[in-house]
DNA sequence: CGATCTACCTGATGGC
DNA sequence: TGCCATCAGGTAGATC
C-alpha cells in the first residue's frame, strides 16, 4: 500500500506526536509482525522505557530513533497502518498487532491485515551494515538532489524497461506501483522504454515528473484507493488519487488527450498508461 | 552476478 | 445465497 508519500506523511506526523515520549508498555499479539526477533517479549523489552527521540524515513521504511543508540524500524508491506489512540480505551481495529503504550497516555498502533508489515528493534551500526534491505537502498528521489547528467548516466547504467527500474528500491528507494505510473505519465514515457534508451530531454521529463509527482502527493497526504487501506496516523484518508491520471482508471479518459486509459501486465502486476501521451 | 517467478497473508469483488 | 477465481499499495528468497 504505502509508497513514499504516504510514509512521509505518516513520518511527519509522527514527528508532531510521539518525539519526546517515553515507552510505558508494548503489547505484542502473535509474533508475525515482529518476526525479526526471537520472541515477542524479546521485542517488548527492547523497547520498553526507551523515549522517542527522532522520525526519519528511508524509501518506505519509518526509523523511529530512541535515546541510546537503539532504532525501532517499521514497513509497512501491503496493508500496514499506524494509528495513534489517544486512550487505551479508544476501540481497538480488528488486525492489531502491536500497541505502544507511551508515559504520557496515548497509545500507536500496528494495524496489518495481510501481515506482510513488520516492526523490529535494531542499532544504529546495524541498520546499515547488517540489514541488508536498508543498506543496499538507492538514493531518496526528494532528500538526495542530483543534477539530470548524473541522473541519466544512472538510467544509462542498466539497461531495462523504466518501470521495473523506478521500482526497484536498490535504484530509487520509496516509489512503488501507483507513482511508478503516475511519474511515467507525467514524463510522458512508456513504461517499457528502456533506460538507456532516453534522449537529454526525455531524462529532464523524468527526473521532474518524478520529483512533482512525489512532492504533490505528499502535498495532498498520499493516495488511498476505494477500499481504503491506507490512512494516515489519524486514520483519515489521502486525497492524492482525486489527481491520479492513471492508476487506476483503466477505460476512463486520458485527463489530457480523452483516449482511453490502458491497463498491462509487467512483472505480473497492473500498470496503467495512456498509449496516446506516453511514447 | 542479474533477471524472473513464487510465496507470504487477509479481504473485497465479480462471475457463475 | 454461496462457491471459486482473481486481484490488491511490497519484498525476500528460490530458481533459473
Amino acid at each position: 500500500m504505502p509508497e513514499l508519500p504516504e510514509v512521509e506523511t505518516i513520518r511527519r506526523d509522527l514527528d508532531k506526536e510521539i518525539v519526546g515520549r517515553r515507552v510505558k508498555s508494548v503489547e505484542v499479539k502473535g509474533k508475525r509482525s515482529v518476526r525479526r526477533h526471537k520472541t515477542g517479549a524479546e521485542f517488548r523489552t527492547r523497547l520498553e522505557g526507551s523515549r522517542v527521540a527522532s522520525v526519519r524515513r528511508a524509501g518506505k521504511y519509518l526509523l523511529v530513533g530512541l535515546d541510546g543508540d537503539d532504532v525501532l524500524v517499521v514497513h509497512l508491506g501491503m496493508s500496514g497502518q499506524l494509528l495513534r489512540a489517544k486512550s487505551a480505551k479508544d476501540p481497538v481495529e480488528r488486525h492489531t498487532h502491536v500497541v505502544i503504550t507511551f508515559t504520557q497516555g496515548g497509545q500507536l498502533r500496528f494495524v496489518d491485515p495481510r501481515t506482510f508489515g513488520e516492526m523490529f528493534v535494531t542499532t544504529a551500526d546495524e541498520l546499515t551494515n547488517q540489514v541488508p534491505e536498508l543498506a543496499h537502498l538507492g538514493f531518496d528521489p526528494l532528500e538526495q538532489v542530483m543534477s539530470w547528467a548524473r541522473f541519466g548516466v544512472m538510467l544509462a547504467e542498466r539497461p531495462v524497461g523504466l518501470k521495473t527500474l523506478l521500482m526497484d528500491q536498490k535504484f530509487v528507494a520509496g516509489i512503488g506501483n501507483i507513482y511508478s505510473d503516475e511519474i511515467l505519465f507525467g514524463a510522458g514515457l512508456r513504461y517499457d522504454r528502456l533506460s538507456d534508451s532516453l534522449s537529454a530531454q526525455e531524462v529532464r521529463r523524468l527526473y521532474r515528473a518524478m520529483v512533482e509527482t512525489l512532492t504533490e502527493a505528499i502535498k495532498m497526504r498520499g493516495s488511498s484507493l476505494a477500499d481504503e487501506q491506507y490512512r494516515d496516523l489519524y486514520g483519515e484518508t489521502g486525497d492524492y488519487q482525486g489527481q491520479h491520471q492513471v492508476y487506476d482508471r483503466e477505460g476512463q479518459p486520458c485527463r489530457r488527450c480523452r483516449n482511453p486509459v490502458v491497463r498491462v501486465k509487467v512483472n505480473g502486476r497492473s500498470a496503467f498508461l495512456c498509449e496516446h501521451c506516453q511514447i
